[in-house]
DNA sequence: TTGAAAGCGCTAACAT
DNA sequence: ATGTTAGCGCTTTCAA
């Protein structure tokens, strides 16, 4: 257990050179001879010298780490999208300081300094929605800020998402296809700015433009979970006038409605079509098989480190805003 | 956008005491008056000072940031782990360096460096099998670590895992009971410990103590997927002398042996039993609902990353290896 | 209770 | 191509 710390200068001793010289040999600097390179080369080998990156950071003011909030790791949908944002980020040689916010805006805010502090070169941010207090904070950021998944209405702020709202129209086009005129909209919480203003508006475009009245009895707040999907599909099935179909705001909600209908003794697709919006590999898992709209969750995270990056290296950017396409993945819960 | 930096020296300046003053008023040194303290503590209000972290790992050598190598955080059974890790790490002001290792060794080995060089504080490792390369780097480390979930079989590193071998053994005696005599078994890869060394040899021990012959033809090899699961449960059934029960080694494997098993019309439990080891929330998203071990994600990386802020506390430790407790949870899946 | 000053290990002009 | 030298912003003796 050698605690012995090697530093820049006893590499530089040992090869009788400077420490500019080592310092420009670990950073490649090409302005060394090779021979000289070669020299240190071996040196560092030797003495097995590793750069500490905190005294880089204090004496470059870049510290190669950029900080990550995200709501919930343990949620599958922003694992996904924790996994494109940290699959970029190592490609760019950036390290990743993560965080979880409960969507907690007093934490949000405290996650928020506590990473301006640690002195990270970015931050990717995640959230149901953006407070003005956290927008307000993250557009006073001396670092860039790219927010994934997330949608900042004011949009000064760049961000990479799907036209949801659009995508939440042609779920429930696919629907109305089908035939269906009372088709119900079970929804996470409307707290979430992505499921009040673009999932619910997209679904009343739909029925708006197809000509069906908007009935509140068939749009439903529910949370998140799987649970609240077997609920609410129940008490859907039981009204005066059930629906004939069901647009789920995301594949737990989805499965809980398709297993609820079940228990019902309502057969999937004939009795009731369901499709969702999410496509995580959970649509597969489930009998019948989760038609849904599919969210490129990985790729909405590792565009938006992507494009961090950009901001980082001070590249020009031509679009801040961006928009990825999505697509319907039809299965089983669908005709 | 100020993007003016304040530092301690400003501060000091602007109160007029000394930054030795400041960095105690900063840091709750109490040896400072109350009036100085108050003094202080207005100047950085209004001038919003926030401490450089970078700064100050580099003079004090601490960095209150812990390096946590994954193998995927996208796979739900980490991601819960690591949800524990960080809510302890919040807890006790830790910040989280996360990388995804996809159980590469060489990948491992260059994380590892990597959060050397950045100079945390200890880490936390999770990994299906440790490599000899591995473990004696991770002996090396001059920071304390803590495997999670990960099983070190020489016991020289600290870990926070439960008694797989014992967990699979019981799981697989609530199958005797009910009075099965063919039992398979199916498990993820076996280049894991865990699934090797311990599910297999509990599996094992079970059906020898029961006066059963282990039969090849009923061990089978998977990946972790459900796709692996469906197809393993079309080709157990398909044998002249098919199983009447399985023991999956996690709930993904176990939910698509349900299905397959449901597709080649047989009826659960009553013509097949299944039981899995894991009990994420999958287990009851399923129907008919999963029987599972139940493994304490969440708690494993919580006690992990406390067991490590012990550590790095240097505070006197009386267990190094531990073993929290399970328990099965028996659902619909079997009788 | 407070201050002065020496680093922490490295980068980045600026010289040569 | 290489060396010299000032910091980066903070903590931490050591004195007072």
């Amino acid at each position: 257990m050698s605690d012995v710390t090697v530093t820049i200068y006893d590499v530089a001793r040992e090869a009788n050179v400077s420490m500019a010289t080592v310092s420009r040999v670990v950073n490649g600097n090409p302005n060394v001879k090779p021979a000289t390179r070669k020299k240190v080369m071996a040196v560092i080998e030797r003495l097995e010298y590793r750069p500490n990156a905190v005294a880089r950071g204090l004496a470059s003011k870049k510290t190669t780490t950029v900080g990550v909030i995200i709501p919930d790791i343990s949620n599958i949908f922003y694992a996904e999208l924790a996994r494109g944002i940290e699959d970029i980020a190592t490609m760019y040689n950036y390290t990743i300081i993560l965080s979880n916010s409960d969507q907690r805006e007093e934490k949000e805010l405290k996650l928020i300094e506590n990473m301006y502090g640690k002195q990270v070169d970015g931050i990717v941010m995640m959230s149901d929605s953006l407070t003005p207090a956290i927008s307000t904070a993250l557009q006073r950021s001396s670092v860039p800020v790219v927010l994934a998944g997330t949608v900042d209405e004011t949009k000064k702020i760049p961000s990479v998402n799907i036209d949801y709202l659009q995508a939440a129209f042609e779920a429930v086009q696919t629907l109305l296809t089908n035939g269906h005129k009372r088709i119900a909209f079970v929804s996470g919480p409307f707290s979430s700015t992505i499921n009040r203003h673009f999932k619910l508006e997209g679904y009343k475009k739909a029925l708006t433009e197809a000509g069906l009245p908007i009935d509140d009895e068939l749009i439903i707040e529910a949370d998140d979970s799987y649970e609240s999907g077997l609920e609410n599909s129940k008490q859907l099935l039981s009204l005066t006038e059930p629906p004939t179909a069901i647009f789920a705001g995301n594949d737990e909600l989805g499965i809980g409605l398709i297993h609820g209908a079940l228990d019902e003794n309502f057969s999937i697709p004939n009795d009731i079509e369901i499709i969702s919006f999410e496509n995580s590999k959970l649509a597969r898992m489930v009998r019948p098989q989760l038609s849904s709209v599919v969210v490129p969750l990985y790729d909405i995270g590792a565009v938006s480190m992507r494009l961090l990056t950009k901001f980082m290296n001070k590249e020009t950017i031509d679009e801040t805003t961006v928009v990825l396409p999505h697509r319907i993945e039809e299965r089983q819960s669908t005709k």
